[in-house]
DNA sequence: GACTAATTAAAACGTGCATTTAAAATGTTA
DNA sequence: TAACATTTTAAATGCACGTTTTAATTAGTC
């Protein structure tokens, strides 16, 4: 695996103003990453082809070598600034820290995953490829593992372990984790492909659907706690 | 999408006992079959190659589309046979029909679900590829979608119906089923791909998984009963 | 044992795709 | 305007893969 210098940044810390740039509004570059992140989320790493992406973005099929090295790098950016732009709208946190209320925490995880898996903009974008990610992965998931997906799972198991409190066990901890955190990723299925009756869920917005995953898990816990607590 | 007649089966519907037929033990359609499932299973549809497959299998690389016609076919046939055959094992229902009680319908679902989804051997195949289509369709989802997939959602309709009783909406009723599947389906996720907290609950079977899904979702649709209840 | 059909085997074909190349175009510097 | 760096373009390259072809081999029938 080569490291690939990018063509656009690096080009003027010299000191030179602008060197031989071209100042057609938005930069080819910007162009690729925008175009190539809607194609990613729709058809997958794989099924996405390099012509795909530059007659998206109305540029050269050479243009992605060009600025991005590969195919390749081109994703694990895209994938980064997707999961930026989302986390941006919809933080996980929802503007909380550790000391607030579990269940506020709880409530505001959901509902940014919610959010960040039905958003029919680019906002949901992150969603799609990382489903497809955790399900089919590309080496690309090595690349956002330490920097993105970590810091979600620690702080969903440090929600679910203030919930569950000292007696429980790690298992019981992640075990929950578990069902909260799928009943989201789930919602990533391919739009088209479930029964009637689940896709008319997402006609009228993620609210509701938060909302449900919320009461649900937290019942779902709140039954796991009570029996934790039972336990001398 | 042309018609294929299969090469084994109907030769043998003129009368002739076994015309030109090889009869080294293991026919090289099964063992096709076999090898395939295991392949895509393992790198999903469009990571197998033919050449994999058939390196698998021990045959030749025109093997496939003597047999199957094209990769797409043999993919078909991989799927539904998989699905079967976890059936035949874990089946949907557990041997219950409507008349049994909810609760045990449930828990027999969800074993049933989360055996297919985490067994190691074979009987994980179906989960492992299902998970794949539903994220990632192939044209072969459409294959199998009446015959399989449609039944199974009927089933987890109706459990959830009976539980939330009459008062409740189509809508709550479908965001039990959900949350349910998907906490089923979640467990398909690449192994290795996720925090280790959440890895070693696999480490000691399914059993414990499907408990605790079973108990969490329980309590989850409990609540949400007595909230319809309450409601005059 | 010759005839026929089914199966296997090896090589060839054709296509789709990521990437490379080399030249042309565009802008900047002096 | 000349020299130069960057960016764009169109064409070429090379490889991987599904499929086809053609010939050889095997098994059962008469």
């Amino acid at each position: 695996m080569f490291k690939w210098v990018e063509a656009d940044a690096p080009k003027t810390i010299f000191g030179w103003k602008n060197m031989g740039k071209r100042s057609d509004g938005q930069s080819t570059r910007a162009k690729l990453l925008e175009a190539a992140a809607e194609v990613f989320a729709q058809k997958g790493y794989r099924d996405t082809t390099v012509t795909d992406i530059c007659k998206a973005a109305n540029t050269n099929v050479a243009s992605v070598n060009y600025y991005f090295g590969s195919k390749e790098h081109l994703y694990a950016e895209v994938w980064r600034k997707a999961f930026d732009q989302a986390e941006a709208v919809y933080p996980i946190r929802g503007g909380l820290d550790e000391t607030a209320p579990v269940e506020e925490r709880l409530h505001a995880l959901v509902k940014s995953f919610v959010n960040k898996m039905l958003d029919q903009g680019k906002l949901g974008w992150s969603g799609q490829i990382l489903l497809m990610e955790l399900v089919h992965p590309t080496e690309a998931t090595e690349m956002v593992r330490q920097d993105v997906l970590q810091p979600i799972h620690v702080w969903v198991m440090q929600i679910m372990r203030d919930f569950l409190g000292r007696k429980a066990t790690d298992k019981q901890v992640a075990l929950c984790c578990m069902s909260v955190v799928h009943q989201c990723l789930g919602l990533g299925q391919r739009k088209g492909k479930r029964p009637q009756a689940i896709e008319r869920l997402f006609d009228e917005g993620p609210e509701q659907v938060a909302e449900h995953i919320f009461q649900f898990s937290l019942a779902g816990i709140g039954a796991l706690r009570t029996q934790v607590d039972s336990v001398p």
